[in-house]
DNA sequence: TATGAATGAGGTTTCATTCAT
DNA sequence: AATGAATGAAACCTCATTCAT
């Protein structure tokens, strides 16, 4: 097990840098310090491997939000917690976020099943619902809000790492993108 | 010149199906009917192909947005004009569109010098910096402008290859993104 | 490391037979019985293979030689000894004799450092050396020396291959052959 | 005839570089400021570039040779004049007499008939010959007297070409390599 | 579980050669 | 004679995967 994660964490920095393709399995095990063969007893194939990254990297994600998301809470700051939550977590785990990115764009991303999709998304469409009924979001398909919503948190993201950015700077940006994300689907 | 044609016309629909790695050249050059050699005497390597393709994908998306731009138009309705024509053209060149996206999310954008991705931005840019001239819209800088309308037009896109929808639900669909994006950004 | 030496005695067969250039990895490989990759497996590149080919052979030379040298002999019969029986190993391995001066009078002999050719050539290099000091040979420059030594042995063993001799013919003509390079060299 | 001669000088600079493998037909027309097709008027193969330009280059020396030698002359003079002669041409040509050495020692060879071969060397035979006849030389065979004089005379070449000398020193080195070759194979 | 040598299918690329212009 | 785009066989090499230890 403390193999695995020395695994995950090589094929995170390397799939990153080089690609899925770019990245030989000899060279995750070798960064893992792990021999060549050894990746192969805890990942059936490649394939395997990247699929189980993308889970692990999300869980991460989901574990992190449902951490700052408390049921007793008013949905407006819910809405605003997750985020600001979403883009601080990207920053401080970039290379995750990233991947999450690369993977979704790519034809990996038709292993998972839809369910599975679906259900990582829970978190934000049952939000997304709850604001809809009580008419503080405009009415509009739960996916397209969902699609929009995470559009938009990969474009803030995708300027906040296009150059360098102070701590207060970035706070800014974060809260300058959620009034305009807000001010798009808040209800009128 | 043929040839070129149809191998970059073979190419984006095998890499769009199968991703870069997916793809073998000699798939490319058999689908392009050509000799394998021949797709290296036009592009000296896989990866020239892969970005000249890039390339020619922006030209042509580039050319079709500034044959619909006339430089006599109010801001507003030119604003309106290149969101909305971008998600047609998208829609009627799926895999064209498919690819810049699939590109720009993989390890091969780095090969685009910044420059370059100025450049190829100058449409977009040199609108939004007039339009926060002339106080219609928010004074952001630039580049986030950019992102955040992008990400928009590929969020829209994304959910209307989502499912199928009839020409009147894509023409809603894309005027309440337009709206969405406006009001966003639009000066308050 | 038995696959090594079929790698290198199945190399040398076909180098000399066909030329590096004309020598597939493929033909080496099927020739030592052993699938292609593992060729690749001991020896990075096709290239590698050559060079290692090269120094394995001196290295049978050197350590032969080696052993037919007597710290104790007198120095003239040390220098007839060396010069036979470098033509008797030459004889009883055309093979790696042909390889040495195919490799020596190719372009691959740069990638040998000018170390290496110095280290390898030091079994000579203090024969002469003391030769000189005894005033046994003439006191030409040690690398003069041996460049002439070895013309001669290659020389001898030009002629030796360039036709059939028995045994008796073949003992007498690397006399004469030293003879002369003796006499070309000795002290007057 | 231009062309020829531009391709020929552009495949000896190349040949000697980068060895007959390493060197393809596309180099050789680019260096020769000729198209890639007209390299295959001239020559019908690569190979037969390879075999006419030794042929080219061994005339160019015979030439040279053979304007030197005057058959009036004593044979004492002609031998030393055919060394040294050969010698010079060489350092001033060495691209030219490194090609020879290369070919020499390459599967190339036997793409040369033992004819031809044989009546390449009947300057330097019929001299040995004569100087056998006249009992200036050892009754040794002709060609191991042959193999033996080319094998110095590449011996000196390589040996001046592994280092700088000046001309005096060129000079000093050639008289003393005659001596020691003359040591060699005079009649005693 | 862990290792790493061995495998061999398959990928990218090279290059001598052809041929229509 | 000259050109250079086109060809396609074949070369080198990579790499996911297996398996005996």
């Amino acid at each position: 097990m403390e193999k695995q994660q020395q695994i995950l964490a090589a094929a995170l920095k390397l799939f990153v840098e080089f690609g899925f393709h770019g990245t030989p399995t000899s060279k995750i095990a070798e960064m893992a310090s792990v021999a060549n063969g050894t990746l192969f007893h805890h990942y059936k194939t490649k394939n395997d491997l990247v699929v189980a990254l993308y889970n692990s990297v999300k869980e991460d994600l989901a574990k992190s939000l449902s951490a700052i998301i408390h049921g007793s809470d008013f949905i407006t700051p819910k809405f605003k917690n997750i985020f600001v939550h979403t883009l601080y977590w990207a920053l401080n785990n970039r290379e995750k976020f990233y991947y999450i990115r690369q993977f979704e764009s790519s034809p990996h991303i038709v292993k998972i099943s839809a369910e599975t999709i679906k259900e990582q998304a829970t978190v934000h469409t049952s939000l997304f619902e709850e604001g809809i009924r009580k008419k503080l979001l405009q009415p509009h398909p739960l996916e397209l809000i969902y699609t929009l919503f995470n559009s938009q948190v990969f474009g803030i993201f995708q300027y906040l790492t296009s150059a360098e950015f102070t701590p207060e700077e970035e706070k800014k940006i974060i809260n300058e993108g959620y009034e305009m994300i807000w001010e798009m689907l808040r209800y009128k």
